[in-house]
RNA sequence: GCCGCCGUGGCGGAAUGGUAGACGCUGCGGAUUUAAAAUCCGUUGACUUCACGGUCGUGGGGGUUCGAGUCCCCCCGGCGGUACCA
């Protein structure tokens, strides 16, 4: 008996499927090594951006991508691919610390059941993951290979010369020492200042910084001993080589801007007294003629050495005021320019002038030298900062094609703004009527000829900083012995953390492992390193590990790896010019710079060193659009307009629910959830369902005697019919399911409409929809008699012959103005079509008294008179 | 400020340079029903006309074209990212 409230018993069928599903491993994916594993089968991987598993659920942002991966997947296994589609958790992390610290749970605890509870909606929502697959970073196996790859980056260097890492038992053979081993590892240790925040009691990368610090967090500038990953090394190769990848251009840029590469030079300047001199970067070696004074970062380490005995107090207090300023200090309410003379003076190299140098909190100690070369007239900050202290603004680039003016010196010249575009040099000596490019060229070649300077590229990426204080994370496998650290044994790993009672931040920086005495100190005096590593860490190769996940002898194998980066070449479509593994990737523009940018630094480092044999992890990329509330607002639970998709799955069903966020518009488009939408996707579910079935008296589904064995005698509905298998196929390739599910409920519509529907016809239909909304057509399928599954089904194929129309509406315009529609033979040529159209009273009506100028004709479509 | 994305009916959104508004939602009308829900059929951009029809219409202004939502230039508005990177 159904329930008569809903439209169709999904709540009956939805959940027999899914234990189909499952109790079948329906969609299981054989890899190699597996018996029934066919390797002339192309491979597909299709992946989502796996999930935190957070205390609050899956919300309906999360199936958005997950639907759209999920219907690719399920038809490019229609189509004959071995499609890899895999789930997991990024389970590690200072979110699921925090919601452990909160709730009172050991984070474990709270870690497993949340992942629980996701697996559960997730299984709820009938998506053909691979379960074999399904991994969290937090499993001790998983955790044994990201501290794998950890040792590998700690083992290896960027060789220079051929521009790759290297293993860096290669410069213990040159016999380097130690401490220049140490130098020189991709895994380096280093007093660096971070950002440390005291209540989450942990340090934090650049890249998160503001995402804590936009939920309240407090964070600080310190100089800590920290770990770090060199990815600055890898800079220019992340940024060519996102020219191979099919990624939307945003991205790309984002990247790009991130990574932030500039050239120019690195200019020395003297300074008078001192037989040192300070470097500075600058990207407008044209204007060194320009430059009237000198800035250092306050925590420059020149400072104290230059700074003269008259300043020195007031240099003092001003280092230490920005020392104590937290970054949202300087970024906010501080763009008002300060800054103290040092009391010393630079020479400039081009001609001797003797430039006064300041100390300024608007120059970063962390970018380029750490010093700059001021010049007022053509750089707005410079600019700023001399009207403020007075310091002299000399112009030296003009405007392109400007009348000649010579400004002696700028104090007294009421220039209203610095001119930063590129022009034409002046005042400037050897460069004067130089454009800015070549006299950028040529201050560079003589810098470099008079030994002043040379040219320099820097980038904005900083070396990632990779430990954190927290407990909840991937420990380092390293030991320190006599303030030297060392790799453990990889049959040590993994190296879980000890069981600690506390995990609360202490509010000092002293890392939470150290608490746990007996596991830090080793016999021979030997300490574990007590950091732990960012959550990233396992985000950054999970792609990898779903290839081969239970392997216990390598993180993946060769086999493995060859075939689902399509590398093996023996089987499948020919290798294509792809460089990265996976096929699809989809998930949100959040991570941009963080995940995306990580991520492709350590596939770089194990494609140097031979583990992985792409030099990309993710060839396609596409981001889902985000998923408002119904107010049009971002979802949140102080508006209250968050929609759990548990609820949609209980009251329309979890297909409702996967065909509308699909239907809400293209994938990548930010909109708002509509739950009458929900309704109207469930309304043409149960269309399709009706078109098949009927209640019977007694409220049970039966066949409806609408469906019948016969040949579609209809041509209107065999080409509704087959027009539909062509446009869903080619919607579902170009990702566009909204269009393929409007054609889908033209196509239903027809059938509705129609007193005979043809088993075939429908059947075909159902197979199209099969991958959007699986349980309702399967269900569907088994009981019109069908024994197979349509999830195990071939794609259809449509008959070209069946979309042909004999005749055609054609358009007739006037003047580009349409007047007219007539119906005529589909290949009537230009001159049957003229005389059809100039017969029409209508037409005439705009046409006479005029000449025709010129005719347009279009085919089977329109025809334009011009008159 | 800079960078990116986006502006189409009451709403979500369709439209290889060729019928603007497919499909869905909402509203309205009808059928069915004792009645309602559900369902089915029709209708639903604005203005105008008894009607056939006509005029206008894709944020605004120009341009290219036989023809522009779509291509080019300028401007306006919204959303997101980023911010002293020399």
């Amino acid at each position: 008996m159904s329930d008569p409230r809903k439209p169709f018993p999904f709540s009956e069928f939805e959940p027999a499927w899914q234990a189909r599903w499952e109790a079948e491993k329906t969609f299981r994916t054989p890899g190699p090594g597996d018996a029934d594993f066919d390797p002339a089968k192309p491979k597909y991987y299709v992946l989502d951006m796996f999930p935190y598993p957070s205390g609050a659920g899956l919300h309906v942002g999360h199936p958005e991508g997950y639907t759209a991966t999920d219907i690719i997947g399920r038809y490019k296994r229609m189509r004959g691919f071995n499609v890899l589609h895999p789930m997991g958790y990024d389970s590690f992390g200072l979110p699921a610390e925090q919601y452990a610290i909160k709730t009172g749970q050991h984070p474990a605890i709270t870690t497993a059941a949340n992942i629980t509870n996701f697996r559960r909606q997730l299984k709820a929502l009938g998506f053909a993951y691979d379960w074999d697959r399904e991994l969290a970073t937090t499993d001790p196996q998983y955790v044994r290979w990201t501290q794998w790859i950890f040792l590998q980056l700690y083992g290896s260097y960027y060789c220079e010369v051929d521009g790759k890492a290297k293993p860096v038992g290669e410069l213990e053979a040159q016999r380097w020492s130690r401490e220049q081993v140490d130098g020189v590892r991709l895994a380096y240790v280093a007093d660096t200042p971070v950002w440390w925040s005291p209540d989450l009691g942990t340090v934090l990368a650049n890249e998160e910084v503001e995402e804590w610090k936009s939920k309240g967090h407090t964070v600080e500038r310190r100089p800590l001993r920290q770990w770090m990953l060199r990815i600055t090394k890898y800079a220019q190769r992340l940024i060519d080589e996102l020219d191979t990848l099919d990624w939307p251009e945003g991205i790309k840029l984002l990247q790009k801007n991130w990574i932030g590469r500039s050239e120019g030079s690195i200019v020395s300047f003297k300074i008078v007294d001192f037989t040192s001199a300070i470097e500075v970067f600058t990207t407008r070696p044209d204007t060194l003629f320009g430059s009237t004074y000198v800035v250092m970062a306050p925590e420059h380490p020149f400072v104290a050495q230059i700074t003269t005995s008259e300043q020195q107090s007031k240099v003092e207090v001003y280092q230490k005021a920005c020392a104590s300023k937290s970054d949202m200090d300087r970024g906010d309410l501080n763009k008002d320019k300060s800054g103290v003379f040092t009391g010393a003076f630079a020479i400039n190299p081009v001609n001797d002038h003797l430039l006064p140098i300041w100390i300024a909190d608007y120059v970063m100690m962390s970018y380029g030298t750490g010093a700059i070369m001021a010049v007022p007239a053509h750089d707005e900050r410079d600019f700023e900062f001399a009207q403020r202290f007075e310091l002299p603004i000399v112009q030296v680039v003009e405007r392109l094609g400007a009348t000649p003016t010579i400004l002696e010196n700028a104090g007294a010249t009421p220039t209203l703004l610095a001119f930063c575009e590129p022009g034409v040099a002046v005042n400037s000596g050897f460069l004067d009527g130089l454009t800015t490019a070549a006299a950028k060229a040529t201050m560079i070649d003589w810098l470099e000829s008079n030994d002043f300077g040379r040219r320099r590229i820097q980038y904005k990426l900083r070396d990632w900083l990779f430990s954190r204080q927290r407990y909840w994370g991937e420990p380092f496998p390293i030991v320190w012995i006599d303030g030297h650290h060392q790799a453990i044994p990889e049959s040590e790993l993994p190296l879980l953390a000890p069981p600690l009672d506390d995990y609360k931040p202490s509010g000092t920086p002293e890392p939470l492992l150290s608490k746990a005495r007996e596991w830090v100190e080793l016999p021979d005096g030997f300490l574990r390193e007590t950091n732990t590593m960012p959550q990233w860490a396992g985000s950054c190769w999970y792609y990898l590990r779903y290839c081969d996940p239970s392997n216990v002898g390598r993180f993946i194998s060769h086999e493995a790896e060859a075939y689902w980066t399509g590398q093996n070449g023996t089987s499948g479509p020919p290798v294509s010019s792809a460089v990265g593994m996976v096929d699809l990737y989809v998930g949100g523009t959040e991570h941009a710079v963080l995940h995306l940018l990580y991520a492709r630094f350590w596939h770089k480092v194990l494609f140097d060193l031979g583990h992985v044999t792409t030099p990309e992890p993710f060839q396609k990329l596409v981001n889902q659009g985000l998923i408002l509330g119904e107010d049009g607002q971002k979802m949140s639970k102080s508006r209250g307009n968050v929609v759990n998709p548990d609820d949609v799955v209980s009251e329309y069903g979890a297909d409702a629910l996967r065909l509308y966020e699909m239907f809400m518009g293209p994938l990548e488009q930010v909109k708002p959830w509509i739950m009458q939408g929900v309704e109207g996707v469930s309304r043409f579910l149960a269309r399709v369902w009706r078109v098949a079935l009927e209640l019977d008296p007694d409220g049970a589904w039966q066949v409806s005697n609408k469906i019948v064995d016969i040949a579609c005698a209809d041509k209107d509905l065999r080409r509704v019919v087959h027009e539909t298998i062509r446009k869903v196929g080619d919607d579902i390739e170009k990702l566009s399911f909204n269009t393929a599910i409007s054609q889908m409920m033209i196509c239903t519509n027809a059938f509705t409409q129609a007193t005979v529907v043809p088993r075939a016809e429908f059947t075909q239909f159902l197979t199209a929809l099969n991958p959007f909304a699986p349980h309702l057509t399967e269900e569907i399928h088994r009981r019109l008699g069908g024994t197979t599954m349509l999830s195990e089904t071939a794609w259809p194929i449509y008959d070209p012959a069946a979309l042909v129309r004999h005749e055609v509406e054609l358009i007739i315009q006037v003047n580009g103005k349409l007047r007219e529609r007539l119906l005529i033979a589909k290949d009537a040529d230009e001159a049957t079509a003229t005389a059809a159209a100039l017969a029409c009273a209508k037409v005439r009506e705009h046409t006479d008294g005029k000449s025709i100028r010129k005719i347009v004709y279009i085919q089977g479509k329109l025809l334009n008179i011009v008159a």
